[in-house]
DNA sequence: CACTTGACCTGTCCGC
DNA sequence: TGCGGACAGGTCAAGT
């Protein structure tokens, strides 16, 4: 899915568009996509206001006076696009990949009071909404395991170091992706981090020394907030709250770009499968290990 | 407990 | 063109 930039750039542009808006109604077609009854959207979702727009790894997070949160996880193809009233057809000719909305990948459709509507798509069913009381979204399974965020300030290379131990006898790839190590890490900046760190993805987290490790930090660091800059990364569903792509996919050094030479010394990159996903490698940056 | 693999869905691409 | 298989940005449950 979007991974912790592109989540974070969605959660940027609701926050420009949702707080004040007021819900009306609440559709959905399957419980997969939201497994709330319609008896908790009307007590808990209609008629609030939204408060704040937060994310938490790769989770958003649309907080509202009701003392509810909508809680979203657009997983691999999951979108989140906000129309105004006049806009529901209008589509983006623009570096756009949604047109008109709804479509047949819409699950759920939020009302507001005001005739805009926020569209959740997606085209494989594995992202969800559901609503919580905001004081226990802390108590969700997932976020009492989930590691710290990259980008606070309070994540230091020593705390990766750290956090990556209780990973320490598997491969550094694997290790990255897990959520509970640090939060927000996927498929696409494992693979750049890595190879600005010209550490190869198969190698044991054992056997990397802190110096390493600060260099990966460095690495994730700087293409995470690279990403956010450039609006995240679209491969092929994700888009922005407006309905836009985002253009960090560009500026990838081995995501996507096998066959092509490695901007530093220009061998081919290299496509393999490490950790059960497709990886992406510069052989000679990153030598494999013994 | 640590670690790996398959499953969840739908769509697309690639080889025959 | 059509068809089967592999694969796609994430996370779980179940297996070793």
């Amino acid at each position: 899915m979007p991974e912790l930039p592109e989540v974070e750039t969605v959660r940027i542009g609701l926050s420009k568009l949702l707080p004040g808006r007021v819900i009306k109604q609440v559709e959905f077609d399957n419980p997969k996509s939201f497994p709330n009854t319609p008896e908790d959207v009307a007590q808990f979702v209609v008629g609030a206001k939204v408060v704040l727009v937060a994310r938490r790894a790769k989770v958003l997070l649309i907080e509202l006076s009701s003392k509810y949160s909508l809680v979203i996880h657009l997983k691999m193809t999951g979108q989140l696009v906000f129309r105004g009233e006049q806009n529901f057809g209008a589509g983006h000719p623009n570096n756009s990949l949604v047109g008109k909305l709804p479509d047949k990948t819409t699950h759920v459709t939020i009302s507001f009071e005001d005739g805009s509507k926020l569209f959740f798509n997606d085209q494989r069913k594995f992202g969800w909404v559901r609503v919580f009381p905001t004081t226990e979204v802390p108590n969700i399974d997932f976020f009492k395991k989930v590691g710290p965020e990259p980008l606070d300030s309070s994540f230091t290379p020593d705390l990766l170091y750290e956090r990556l131990q209780r990973r320490k006898n598997s491969n550094i790839k694997a290790a990255l992706l897990d959520q509970s190590v640090l939060a927000g890490i996927g498929n696409i900046y494992a693979d750049e981090g890595l190879w600005g760190a010209k550490t190869h993805p198969a190698t044991l987290v054992k056997n990397l020394s802190k110096t390493q490790i600060a260099a990966l930090y460095d690495e994730l660091i700087s293409v995470l907030k690279l990403s956010i800059e450039k609006g995240g990364s679209t491969d092929r569903n994700y888009v922005n709250a407006e309905g836009k792509k985002g253009s960090y996919i560009s500026f990838a050094q081995v995501f996507r770009r096998e066959g092509k030479p490695c901007s530093r010394c220009g061998t081919v990159i290299e496509k393999t499968r490490v950790a059960g996903r497709g990886t992406h490698i510069c052989p000679y940056c990153q030598p494999a290990p013994n």
